[in-house]
DNA sequence: CTATGGCACGGATT
DNA sequence: AATCCGTGCCATAG
């Protein structure tokens, strides 16, 4: 939005215009808009026009935030496999924010963002009332998406009669993702099953096998399992099979899979991104289109009636007017420097991770916040900041954190995951270790137990033969 | 003896 | 300065 100025007026003058860049440069848009709008109200020599750019051509945009001569496909012939479009916020207004921030406990970020997905599932579902116990549920999920607390002890807590506290665990529970908010993998999985078996065919006596066997199933022990519950080794297998296909036992992880069939585009929507990634044309060579999601509509600027007012001021209000002069001059440039550097930031990840963008985690390529520090020629902790708390919206429209471009094992972890999908015999990890030698992935053999345990896979043992 | 999980240390990140 | 992650060492289970 601020791009329209040239870019080499930017330049850090005060330890406080740095600091204040610093500031800015760690808010995601949302609270971006917060500073803004406080800013505005305070200080008069700030004014927001209601016109805005085409950051590329600016050209004035009537509209809509899309300039529509350099988002065109017709662009495709320039050599930047980068366009960059700053549009405003299109997603939504903030007016569920609030309502967020009340029920929100704190809690660590994952099950915080879990959280709050699930509860604006099923905030319409719930009565007034019971808002407060769907809030409370869901902010003691672990990180399998499981309940840390019994529902017994809920309703000790908050006062309520337990079958309140089970009506709403039951809605939760059939909100995304499935199973959410059980009180223990078995239950979850009871859940996915009833919900499946309305729109497909399920193995019979499933329900037997997940209800009684897990102890053994978790073992991989059919053939025990059948004996105890009166039923053919096949049949048995046969649930084992399913389960493993269809089911997920840890409603919280994100390892289930890249595409969740029945659900529309809207549900996969965690949060709002402040960047979105897309892709100009269908074409594979196509180019990238990033846009940084900015808030408000508009531009930003300095009143010039203002610093003409100024000069007809008295003497005494002349100080704090220059002062607040200064301020708005000042917070302008540190937003032009925030968006110039976060534009620098994702030309450099969107030029190194374009096949992560493309084609998924497995082409993700271990890039350290440093490395980019030093090409972009700024302190790391610049780049720790700019990262941090924000998300990026890909071409496939998954939304995960900026963070995740630099996470040094997930494409490790995606190459592991295939290794043990296709695998014809359980694999020892040590034996993993030696397959992620052979494509180039360096890792100890205590590591591969720990990305096992991450991705949720059972050690070798106790997995299924091929 | 082999395969794994727990604990703790060192480097990177925040 | 505090925290997270990969890794080495050791205890334990089979």
């Amino acid at each position: 939005m601020f791009q329209h100025l040239p870019v080499h007026t930017i330049r850090p003058l005060t330890t406080a215009h740095l600091a204040q860049t610093m500031t800015l440069l760690s808010l995601t848009s949302g609270e971006l808009q917060q500073q803004i709008e406080a800013e505005l109200a305070s200080n008069p020599a700030l004014e927001l026009v209601d016109e805005i750019r085409c950051p590329t051509c600016r050209r004035l945009l009537r509209n809509g935030g899309v300039c529509p001569v350099c988002s065109r496909p017709s662009l495709k012939s320039e050599d930047d496999p980068i366009v960059f479009v700053s549009t405003r916020d299109v997603v939504s207004g903030f007016g569920d924010v609030e309502e967020k921030d009340d029920y929100e406990d704190t809690g660590s970020a994952s099950t915080e963002d879990l959280a709050t997905y699930v509860f604006r599932q099923v905030a319409p579902d719930v009565s007034v009332e019971d808002r407060g116990i769907a809030a409370f549920l869901l902010t003691h999920l672990d990180e399998d998406g499981l309940l840390t607390v019994s529902l017994e002890e809920v309703a000790a807590y908050l006062h309520v009669p337990l079958t309140r506290v089970f009506g709403v665990q039951k809605i939760i529970q059939r909100a995304d993702p499935l199973g959410v908010g059980s009180c223990s993998t078995t239950e979850a999985l009871l859940v996915q099953v009833d919900v499946l078996r309305e729109s497909r065919h399920v193995p019979e006596n499933l329900e037997r096998v997940i209800r009684d066997g897990m102890d053994y199933l978790s073992r991989r022990q059919y053939h025990e399992l059948a004996k105890s519950l009166g039923m053919a080794d096949e049949a048995v297998r046969e649930c084992a099979r399913f389960i493993a296909e269809n089911l997920n036992p840890f409603p919280g992880r994100s390892s289930w899979g890249d595409i969740r069939e029945p659900s529309g585009p809207q549900t996969q929507i965690f949060y709002r991104p402040d960047i979105i990634i897309s892709r100009l044309t269908g074409e594979p060579d196509s180019q990238l289109v990033v846009e940084i999601l900015f808030p408000l509509w508009g531009t930003l600027r300095v009143n010039p009636l203002f610093k003409q007012a100024i000069r007809q001021a008295e003497d005494e209000n002349k100080e704090s007017m220059k002062e607040d002069l200064e301020r708005a001059s000042l917070f302008i440039k540190c937003l032009q420097q925030r968006n110039h550097t976060m534009q620098r930031l994702m030309a450099q990840i969107a030029t190194l991770q374009r096949d992560f963008i493309l084609y998924g985690e497995k082409y993700l390529r271990p890039i350290t916040r440093a490395y980019l520090a030093k090409v972009l020629g700024v302190h790391e902790s610049t780049i720790s900041r700019a990262v941090a708390n924000k998300s990026v919206q890909l071409p496939n429209r998954k939304i995960i954190p900026l963070a995740d471009f630099f996470d040094r094992s997930l494409s490790a972890r995606m190459v592991l995951k295939e290794i043990i999908h296709q695998e014809a015999r359980p694999l020892s990890d040590s034996e993993l270790v030696q397959l992620l030698a052979e494509r180039g992935y360096e890792v100890a053999r205590r590591t591969v137990a720990k990305y096992r345990a991450m991705e949720g896979i059972l050690p070798a043992n106790l997995r299924r033969t091929g």
